[in-house]
DNA sequence: AGCACGCCGACT
DNA sequence: GTCGGCGTGCTC
């Protein structure tokens, strides 16, 4: 680009681009700039070049860098971009720069931190450990680990001896050893040897072979797998074919593997790591480092990364060669952001699917609802695997004990306590889980039936017995507990609710003898405290594990033999509309931990409405009849996903604004097109929150592209409103919560 | 969003 | 006398 005017995206909430005098240098789209903004410097990316601009020539300026050493963004990142912020309605420059590691909004132009491997020379090899002096016990060390290693890396050096470094270079100078500049070797070689692979089922196969027909166009596949069918198994597969084809014409693709923002990543990494020593392979989370994000961000963007395994944040990525999209757990809410642009990141990955004409994956037990309509929509292939890999392995039984037919131990049926014991005496392990919503212990007053409430959130106070306190799950507001009722003076408060602490301690009143732990954030929240915990329920050192949604997912015991569920009754009748697709698919999980490996399990729910048709389709272990009865239901009351719909949110710490602000909204989005409903404004569940007063406004339509025109034009006429810059407000296309 | 400029109240 | 409160307005 020569045109002297360039066109810069920038990290502002204006949604344009700016003109900048060109310095004389060569610029490229793409390609990464810092230009002077107001008083301060801001990194940009160059979008394209022109002879003219709108703007008077004499309030232009001039770029001040052009980063040329470092690669562009490349037109198709770009374009993905362009499309999710369009459609997310959020300004371009925003979305774009919040695709770069952080790294790269700095200023100081982005280092690649220098890494090495070392290896011994000729001269090295032959070198006898008898020459040394015998003070010289660093260099004896390193010496001796490079000889039985062949190499060694910096992290090596650093566990070995902190001064290990300082005896490489001398044994550098002395031209016994080497270093060879390699990033892409650093941390990521693997040493293990091929393994063997495990043998396919016929559906494993099946899947297999029907996605690898069509490995070289746009599919979109959904990979319908109950727990322990195999499904990771298959996108190995798919991953070897794609990466080692056997006509060799792709010896350069890359594969992006999304999976859900929780901790299970290491353990997935490192059996991806394992099955593919020879291809380098990095992950992109949220818990990197600054500097790993950058360096895994860079190998992804060079194509030197072949696999890269990442939650949300990595769904932009850029990859020249990627050749196919995974998806695991399609289905988990933490694939859509919740704030900034809020895209979800599957929706996203079905764009540069086919923008990219590849294949897409989707993987879950329980699919979205979105994604089974898509199916029998006939735009998702659909493939599903019935048969647990382990064929010893068989489903549990699944029962409903009748809370309203028996008396009711501190929470406990006499069904549940008994099968409880009956694991004890055989020495297997048991699950008690609770949905944590709405059953967190709070503080009432037994005279008054005052509640302590949050001052700064519509929500109750939750009593933590432990630190005498009570907290707002929240905002983290935190107070000790009132010594009487502020309401009416009565000293006699008592905690209330089913929370993990209580049914953790009427546990061990109830079961002196056994040994039991609780999972939740509370009792997680110091760093390895949930491996250690982990460690402890493998080497059978706990016989009752009490929890939360943290332990539905990922973790396999052995000698898990039955889940208890608590309380549940709240999700069957929630106004949210999703709450019981979402309680299937956390039973449907939880059900999964009961009896993995060959001794059966048992799953027992304690409802008071045994006969609810959830609880029918979960006993037969039935995705299939419950997705089609919920989607039944949507289509009845016109819910997604037969309607498309947005959310315009707004929050002020003055009620009447954000009102304002959203009648405003609505006046000029009502009748705006006879196919787009627009809902008046009204407030959330959570009405207050962290201190702000909370509203919003629904508009939905049977047509995307009718909604998506309203949209743009509301939200371009808000952008301009005086009220937008006093009103916390945000347009959330697709939203998952109301 | 930042970050300035700008005009009115309680302080060494 | 000034330090500082946050209202308004701009950024190529």
């Amino acid at each position: 680009l020569q045109k002297p005017f360039l066109k810069i995206a920038l990290d502002v909430p204006l949604d344009r681009l700016f003109d900048y005098l060109s310095n004389g240098e060569i610029a490229r789209i793409g390609q990464r700039v810092l230009v002077p903004f107001g008083r301060k410097e801001l990194i940009g990316i160059v979008m394209g070049s022109a002879d003219t601009s709108d703007i008077p020539v004499e309030k232009l300026k001039s770029v001040i860098q052009i980063f040329h050493d470092e690669p562009q963004l490349d037109a198709h990142t770009l374009n993905l971009v362009k499309f999710s912020a369009d459609y997310y309605h959020y300004p371009f420059g925003q979305a774009l720069l919040s695709v770069l590691p952080a790294r790269l909004k700095q200023i100081a132009p982005a280092k690649t931190r220098e890494s090495f491997i070392y290896k011994l020379t000729e001269a090295g090899k032959h070198f006898s450990l008898d020459a040394l002096n015998k003070r010289q016990q660093v260099l004896r060390r390193v010496l001796q680990a490079l000889q039985t290693q062949h190499f060694l890396t910096d992290q090596d050096l650093s566990t070995l001896s902190a001064t290990a470094k300082k005896s490489m270079q001398t044994l550098i100078a002395d031209g016994l050893a080497l270093a060879e500049k390699n990033i892409a070797k650093k941390q990521f070689v693997s040493t293990h040897s091929h393994p063997q692979l495990p043998a396919l089922n016929a559906e494993q196969q099946a899947a297999v072979d029907q996605i690898l027909l069509h490995k070289n166009s746009f599919t979109p596949w959904l990979l319908h797998g109950i727990t322990g069918s195999g499904k990771t198994e298959v996108y190995m597969r798919l991953i070897q074919a794609v990466l080692l084809p056997e006509s060799r014409t792709n010896i350069d693709a890359q594969v992006l593997v999304l999976v859900p923002e929780i901790n299970l990543t290491p353990q997935l990494e490192a059996r991806f790591k394992n099955r593919f020593p020879d291809f380098l392979l990095v992950s992109l989370h949220s818990n990197l480092s600054e500097s790993d994000r950058l360096l895994h961000w860079q190998l992804a963007q060079s194509g030197e990364a072949k696999i890269v395994i990442g939650t949300r944040l990595s769904t932009f990525t850029p990859m020249p060669h990627l050749k196919m999209l995974i998806i695991d757990e399609e289905h988990d809410a933490s694939y859509k952001q919740q704030d900034s642009m809020r895209y979800h990141a599957r929706n996203v990955a079905m764009m540069r699917a086919k923008r990219l004409n590849i294949p897409i994956i989707l993987g879950s037990a329980t699919p979205s609802l979105e994604t089974w309509y898509n199916v029998k929509a006939d735009k998702y292939q659909y493939l599903a695997l019935n048969q647990r890999a382990v064929s010893a392995a068989q489903l549990p039984e699944i029962h409903c004990v009748d809370t309203s037919k028996v008396h009711l131990q501190q929470g406990f049926t006499p069904q549940l306590l008994h099968a409880l014991r009956t694991r004890l005496a055989r020495k297997e392990q048991s699950l008690i889980f609770m949905n944590r919503r709405g059953f967190s212990p709070v503080l009432l007053c037994s005279a008054c039936q005052w509640i302590a409430p949050c001052t700064r959130c519509s929500s109750r106070l939750v009593v933590h017995l432990k630190e005498r306190k009570l907290r707002c799950h929240h905002c983290n507001f935190e107070q000790k507990i009132p010594l009487q009722c502020p309401s009416c003076g009565n000293p006699d408060l008592h905690p209330t609710g089913l929370g993990t602490q209580r049914l953790e301690e009427t546990l061990a009143q109830l079961l002196p003898e056994a040994r039991i732990a609780r999972i939740d954030r509370d009792s997680t929240t110091r760093k390895n405290a949930l491996v250690d915990m982990l460690n402890r329920v493998h080497n059978q050192e706990i016989d009752i594990l009490v929890g939360t949604q943290m332990l539905a997912k990922g973790h396999d015991f052995p000698n898990l033999t039955l889940v208890g569920v608590m309380d549940t009754d709240q999700a069957l009748y929630s106004p949210d509309f999703r709450a019981s697709e979402r309680l299937f698919a956390q039973l449907m999980q939880v059900a999964g931990r009961a009896g993995r490996a060959d001794k059966k399990g048992e799953v027992l729910i304690q409802t008071e409405f045994p006969f609810h048709a959830l609880f029918n389709a979960l006993r037969t272990q039935d995705y299939v009849d419950f997705a089609n009865a919920e989607l039944e239901g949507r289509k009845l009351v016109n819910f997604p996903p037969f309607v498309h719909t947005a959310l315009l949110r707004a929050e002020s710490n003055r009620f009447t604004m954000v009102m304002q602000f959203l009648e405003a909204a609505f006046a000029h989005a009502y009748m705006q097109h006879q196919q787009v409903t627009v809902y008046e404004p009204v407030r959330p569940q959570m009405e207050r929150m962290k201190g702000m007063e909370r509203a919003h406004m629904l508009l939905q339509s049977s047509s995307r592209g009718a909604l998506q025109h309203v949209l743009k034009n509301t939200v371009s006429h808000l952008r301009t409103h005086p009220l937008a810059s006093k009103v916390r407000w945000a347009m959330d296309v697709d939203p998952l919560e109301f």
